[in-house]
DNA sequence: CACATGGGTTCAGTAAACGAACCGACAGTG
DNA sequence: CACTGTCGGTTCGTTTACTGAACCCATGTG
């Protein structure tokens, strides 16, 4: 990880985990990745992360393969990042702390997770509420809660106002349509 | 969390989390308290951490109710760090990171985790996969695997070589008796 | 041509982590 | 009583990382 001493000397799955993805920003770049954002921009004025960082955490991503770069127009040449499957691998870790922040640090809640398929809620072991049946990445859909600010300053934070199903990429409103 | 900049922007549950737990170290240590850990020089030795970051960490965890600091001995003071139900409450998004470890950055099998009823392995999502049903934290058996280090050097290291059911206190031998 | 956009890099200042040293209260040993 | 060791810290100088602002370059647009 860094800061001359790492996780390396702990025999620990979690230590070997958080060696990866345990920096500060790391997870939440993650975070946006699943839930569709794949441009260098939409990350940055999403996360109001440094841009030294946000360099610094793609390009680690990239090559921890948790993160795919690639050219998606040549001319003017702009890459996106798209995530994995090892990334996408990653999101029961983020759908636990999600519950845990959900219960233990919100006032409200904020967003929630939906099973697409039957509209019932994933529960705290990544079941549906409702069906029961486990509930893939794919098939969930993020829906916007009553404590969210209705008018939020940048593009990614209003594509989400509206429900989202993960990993499909976010649609953002081009800069000169802003306010 | 520090840093001139924290992530008090996000509206997002798992920037909330992590805003509490998801500076170094933090995590771990809270997997130690899991594991059955609770004195300072226990985690000292475990962790491999300097002693002031573990003093801050100890603090801010017990200030955030997810550890709580109570006195065992009179004389000499003697306090231990026991996690409690806010704490235990993360023992999923470790679950999962370790999954993921598993996975994706171990080599081979460091520990695994076990249904204390059944024996059966704990599942993605935290199930039993043999009996099906989800495994709360005081049921999980934690054993070793053929990688670790079979004669390590810290005490804690020495006492987990043994299957060892979360959350009890963890036993370890004086530092007399170390050879 | 001027200006905006996307995707970066560079750099100085600040905050955090590191590791070694030190400390105080007590216990056990000789 | 002195000596040694343990436990649970604090202090401090050094190294590393994060931050924010400025700058850069290729391209497209009015």
């Amino acid at each position: 990880m860094a800061l001359g001493k790492d996780y390396a000397t702990q025999e620990c799955s979690i230590a070997r985990a958080l060696e990866v993805v345990g920096e500060r920003w790391t997870l939440l770049v993650v975070r946006d990745a699943i839930y569709g954002v794949r441009r260098y921009n939409d990350f940055l004025v999403h996360l109001g992360i440094p841009r030294a960082v946000l360099s610094d955490r793609l390009r680690t991503l990239t090559e921890q393969g948790i993160l795919e770069k690639r050219r998606y127009q040549e001319a003017p040449p702009r890459d996106e990042y798209v995530v994995t499957e090892r990334g996408t691998a990653l999101w029961p870790a983020l759908r636990a702390l999600s519950q845990w922040g959900r219960e233990h640090a919100d006032a409200g809640r904020l967003r929630s997770f939906r099973h697409a398929d039957c509209g019932g809620d994933v529960g705290p072991y990544g079941t549906c509420a409702d069906c029961g049946t486990p509930v893939p990445v794919a098939d969930v859909v993020m829906v916007p809660g009553p404590e969210l600010d209705t008018a939020p300053e940048d593009p990614v934070s209003r594509a989400l106002l509206r429900p989202k199903r993960l990993l499909e990429p976010l649609e953002t409103e081009p800069a000169h349509l802003a306010d």
